[in-house]
This record gives structure tokens, sequence and C-alpha cells, in this order.
DNA sequence: TCATTCGTTGACTCGTCAGTCAACGATAGC
DNA sequence: GCTATCGTTGACTGACGAGTCAACGAATGA
């Protein structure tokens, strides 16, 4: 009748109703541990629903990942355009990881364990995907050692490294409960995780207190 | 005859075989990825040998990742020991961390992959021996911060996990060649690791230059 | 020399699960 | 109302691989 409910309509919205039952029961018992059955049980489909849709069980964590990591990249990329100091742009980008978990823990989960931190089984296809965001951070970093406001004898490479290295293994430790995550704690680490590592960057590094 | 040769000690050994055997087919082609065949393949055994000496594929990555982990528990606790600044033990730390995967780099590679970066699958079972590891360093930086070397504004469960996130985020990038890796940039690495985290920690973050 | 012990062998079993497929039924167009 | 389309169903298959087990044989000790 309406539009919303024609055909295709009606599709997508199953599509993305598997793809979300997904990210949960991914989330919840591992990419290897769960079933397929459990994703078709998760959704309230079929199981062989879940193949009209996608082409294998492999193809749901490809989707999953390349729709937020996309997200990521972009939101760096539009970072790095604002003519702002490189200590901000670091800010804002550690601020959007860790809202993205904050907001959504589930699929955030699902990328860092089961992708990022799995790169020797399913990482190692998005490994180029990944190295991107590595790359657009060193980026932002050249850019602040060139302009005078971050030190020189660090690499690049090396700070993108340590600072989302930083973040992740701070995202890590709320996934597997070693670190509060109460609303202050989520909010305070923004701010600990830039002064951490700006102020081993900075040209001279001055406690903020 | 000799005691080198005795049934215990021919025993023992098969049973070294088997370890490193498991722990090369496990750096090359993951622990999931590979079967027990390949193990006992690598090692140049028969299949049912592997299930003399161990009683599953799991306790095969069990004690690999426990004999290691066990030393670096035992060095950083002794590097705790010493009388120095906070600054050098962490120093030494680093050091050891990567003179180990220099070293040997296939185990470090599986500890990293399989177990530490796969809290979700296999680490969850270790999830408490990797934390004993985030606590010894977190008690360093408390000392380093009782004694005033280190600034108080970053709490030292955060900054074990900023310290050693780094030191694992390097080691990744090496192990999947995101990074180079020679004699000279592993040693450099060493450096850096401390002079990121520390001028960051530092009640005065000044440049090492 | 014979018997016991125990390291060693590899073919086999058995459960699991990703992916297939034939059939069903609701909607849309005629 | 009739037919074609396509979303939907779930039983089934085929491959794969962890773990078992019965038998073998080389040291050891009597």
């Amino acid at each position: 009748m309406a539009a919303s409910t024609s055909r295709s309509q009606a599709a997508a919205d199953k599509r993305r109703l598997i793809l979300d039952a997904a990210v949960r029961v991914f989330a919840r018992q591992g990419f290897h541990a769960c079933r397929v059955s459990d994703i078709a049980d998760e959704a309230g489909v079929a199981y062989g629903l879940v193949y009209h849709y996608f082409s294998s069980k492999d193809e749901i964590l490809d989707t999953v990942f390349l729709e937020r990591w996309s997200m990521l990249l972009h939101v760096i990329a539009e970072v790095d355009e604002r003519p702002v100091a490189a200590r901000e742009k670091l800010r804002d980008i550690a601020s959007f990881i860790v809202d993205s978990y904050v907001h959504d823990p589930d699929v955030m989960k699902v990328i860092i364990v089961e992708v990022t931190r799995a790169a020797n089984s399913f990482g190692r296809t998005h490994l180029a995907k990944i190295r991107e965001a590595y790359d657009l951070i060193a980026r932002i970093v050249a850019k602040g050692q060139a302009s005078g406001e971050l030190r020189t004898d660090v690499s690049p490479d090396f700070a993108a490294l340590a600072f989302y290295g930083t973040i992740e293994q701070v995202l890590t430790g709320w996934i597997f409960e070693l670190l509060p995550q109460t609303p202050r704690d989520t909010e305070s680490a923004k701010v600990q995780i830039v002064d951490t590592i700006c102020d081993g960057l900075d040209v001279i590094g001055l406690p903020s207190a």
C-alpha cells in the first residue's frame, strides 16, 4: 500500500533485521562460536532466508564491518579538513569512537573483537581498510608536526599506532569489563586518551592541571 | 643409556617437539584454521601422538601461552623490585617484550593474535592472567605517581592500558607487516614507546631531544 | 630369552554446521 | 479470479576435523 510497505522496502527492512540480529549474536557468542541458525532465530526468520540476503556467514560480518568502518574513515577525513589544532582533531576522533561505543556497544565489540583484533582470520581481508584509518591519523600527526604543534622525533606512523592502540585498548577494557564504564568514565576517557598521547607528542609537554 | 636418552627424557623432548611445531603451525595458519594433523605433520609424528601428550588442541595453545606469559609476569615483577625510576622500569619492560618478539616472533605472534587479542574466544579463559600484567604495570605507575615522578591526573589503570596497548599495537604492526621491522626499527621502537607514553605521564614532559 | 611397559601409529567414528534446494504462499498485475 | 513473481520456509546433504582406540613394537627388567 504505502510506499513504506512496498515489496522492495520490506525486503530492505528484512535485510536490516537480519543484520542487526547478527550483530547481537556475534557480540554475545562470537563469530566463530555462533551458528547461522542462531542468527536466523534471533531475527525470527527461517534459516534459508539468511542466505537469500547474504551469500555467506562471512559476508554478514563483512557488511557489518564495512558499514561502520567507512563511517569512521569518513569522519576522520572530515575532521582533518577542519582548520583547527592537531590536538583538537585527535580529540574529536577519540570522542567519535568513544561515542560510537557508548551508543552501540555491540557493533563496536564485533568490529574490534572479530575484525580489527582478528587480523589473522577475518581482519586479513580488511587489513587494507584498517590501514587506511592509521594512515589518515598519521597524516593529521604529520601536519601537526609540520606546523610545529607536535614534536618531530616520533614518526607519524608510530604516533598513529600509539593513538589508535590506546583507544582500542580502552574499548577492549570496557568490552571485557576490565575497566569501569559509567557515563562519567567514558566521558573522562576521551580526555585522558588525548592527554596521555598528546602531552607526549607536544613540542613542550605540559600537564593540563 | 645416558640420562639424556632415558625414557622420560625422550618423552619430554617429544612433547617439546610437538609444542614447537604447534607454535610454527599456529603462527603460519592460525589456531582455528589449522588442523591437529597439521601439527603432527609439522612435528613429524603420528596424529595420535599429539593426543598422548596433550588432551586437546586447546590445551596446546594453553600451554604455549602460559609458558610465555608466566615468564613475562615474572620479569615485570622482578623489574618492579629494582630501585630505579618508574620510567626506567617501563623502558626495561618494553625492551623485554620487544626483544621477545625479535628473538622468537612466532611465539609472540601466537600469544598476541590467538590469545591476548582474542579475548572473546580463547583469551576469555586467560583474561585473569592477562589482567595480572596490567595490574603489575599499573602498580609501577602508581609508585611513580606516589614518588612524584609521574603526573597523577591519569589513573594508573588507564596508564597501564595505554602503555601495554601501545606495545601490543606496535608488535601487531610488525606481525602484519604494517610497520618496518629492521633491527634499527625494533631497537628504536623501545625508545619511542617509552618516550611517547612517558612524556605524557611525566610531571613536566620535555622532549628527549 | 621372555614378559611387561609405554611411546607410537593412523584408520575410523561421530557430531557439527555452512550452504542447498524444492516447495510453499503472499502480493501484484492482468 | 488467475497467474507470475519473489520473499520465505526448513529439512537435508556433504564436508570437515577433533578426538578415539585397538594394535604395534622398541626399550627395560627379570
